[in-house]
DNA sequence: CATGAATGAGAGTTCATTCAT
DNA sequence: GATGAATGAACTCTCATTCAT
């Protein structure tokens, strides 16, 4: 019975071999750029043996699509140990920017792209969305245990947040920012966040 | 005599049906997901004779582009009688949702919609583009000059309403709220903004 | 009566026209890049024009090849005033070298192109053709006469030199001499037909 | 064991199956008229297949020049036994024109089509070019060692008698000695190399 | 007489996908 | 389990040509 289970990890193993290289591919080139051929040619394999462990192209961006999160959630509990709740929640904010840069095609997929995301199957890959507001709005929670946010609602006011740091990666990576001189626009990201900081403490 | 105004009608009118039909695939497809091909089928004309009206796909895209700002400005532009600049500030916020709402495709190939943006030829676009953005500054200028968010550099202020605003309607747009009851989000959306506004009369 | 003779001489001015600007096309860029649309534009006609005056792209070209061979004919025949058969002979041969150079396309049509020259309706074309053969074969016999060539056929020997110079003519314009550096190509043409030229003294 | 090896004749058979549809497609109707689809169509395979097997057009070209060279290069060299330099530069000559009447799609190919010789990609192809090229000059040079042709340069001469058993077979095969009875016209080509073989003989 | 509008056909090329081996 | 070979369908774009006006 052993055999039985070799082969269910080496089955895991090229699907994680797959997505990797489909993931570095993607975030070199973007995702309408990225071909089967691309992902099998990178991996040195052939093209029909992607076919094997997924049913089609569409299947293995769902996948990446739920790692997309994992990595997202992983990436930004590291915040966890922070005490102060306020603090906390600033720290989310600048972990949610930084990975919206750092990993940009995946922050892509994650909020922005249209394709598939209306689909039943991405269910799986929502668990971990939701995962990650669940996460916001406890620690909204915590701020106004402490007092802050005097009589918000923490749903509502997690959106809010959420809706700012959204707009601001997003107009940032669809790039909308090119009236502003190229060489202000990372500050006037840095700021703005600012200012909606200093917004949330006088709230 | 006539004859050459309803000629140069009929051209007009022709580009328009080439446009909304591009619109709607657009919308529904995606700009990389369109083809010449589809948009001819849509018109049932042959593609070709796409070529006699657009140079290329791009032209098509900057097209409705353009037109869209267009919209977008003469939509907005109602607000400008309100007195009171924050009064207007707060307007001019309800007008960008609403017509994010009720265009939901000119809003996307606004500021969503990956697309040949990089190119120079989009400068023409992007001057009705700057003008809704100067737009915006200056009333926040207005309400400095009213004594209103102390302190606070008007472009980034600026851009930090923007963010907002924007972040909260391609979240919506782009199908990103379901795990909020369908019946809620509607509210969701409102009761941010309010939040939102609160928080700019607190700054 | 005089009106149709008006229309008739305005049909053959038009088609000089279009002629002309074909030729002119031809010559810039080469037959296949040539386009019915090409010619419109130059002459600020519509393409549909063209077609009042030709059936069909291949007949301009028709016309091309015999006013390709009128030209020629007309170009090589300033040399009818020398005196001396040999030297009448070597200037046609520097004639002919000079109009392949000089007009790279007309040559090609004349003496290169597959194309539609062993249909028929090229044949009043090929009237012009035997002109310009008749006229070296009656210089060559000019030179036997004066005792030159002894012992050589005339027709035999006026497609020797016919081969040696459409030869070279050949080679060059069909970009065959690429392994000679190019900065020699034009005097190894020269020292080549001078070379030539002595092994006809000699004969 | 054999399985590897199969596979690769099978490949080159193929190969060889497109080069060949092509190259008859090439004489037809020119290099610019033959299409891809064309030369699908005539093996009856799918266009895109031919690119598993050619990166694109031009190298199919390349593929079709590179291999006439190999075969004149052979076809030619049988002629290495003659000791005189004198009779092994006509028989040279000799066999040229075969050649080009034997393998007259080839010869047309190699010397006459126009194409996109002009890349550097060529440069494969040409090597065997120039190998004829020097087979010719060496053999000539050995005819100015034995004192034939004095005081003449071995390039220079070359490239005349080149260019003149080119013109005679270009002119042959481009269907230009309509004008000569068609039962004659074998005889000219004889008998002008003759003629030209004399001329040399008293250079 | 001239043309604007339209198109069918076709170009080269790429892609996701299948299937026999 | 892996793949080489193959393909159908699609892409953007250009061209010669027609025809109603």
């Amino acid at each position: 019975m052993g055999v039985k289970e070799r082969k269910e990890r080496q089955k895991i193993e090229m699907k994680d071999l797959i997505l990797q290289s489909a993931h570095q591919l993607f975030l070199e080139k973007g995702f309408e750029e990225v071909s089967i051929r691309n992902i099998a040619e990178a991996i040195e394999y052939s093209p029909a043996t992607i076919y094997l462990y997924f049913k089609d192209k569409d299947e293995i961006f769902y996948a990446l699509h739920g790692e997309a999160f994992k990595i997202f959630n992983t990436f930004v509990s590291t915040i966890v140990t922070i005490k102060d709740p306020l603090e906390r929640l600033f720290a989310l904010g600048d972990k949610y920017i930084e990975f919206a840069f750092l990993y940009q095609n995946y922050y892509d997929i994650m909020f922005i792209m249209t394709s598939p995301m209306d689909c039943d199957k991405s269910s799986e890959g929502w668990k971990e969305g939701e995962t990650a507001l669940s996460f916001l709005e406890s620690i909204v929670e915590d701020c106004i245990k402490k007092k802050h946010f005097k009589g918000q609602n923490p749903r509502i006011l997690s959106f809010t947040i959420w809706s700012f740091v959204h707009g601001t990666c997003a107009l940032a990576l669809r790039n909308r920012m090119k009236h502003y001189p190229e060489d202000e626009r990372e500050g006037m990201q840095v700021e703005a966040y600012e200012t909606f900081k200093l917004m949330l403490k006088k709230l």
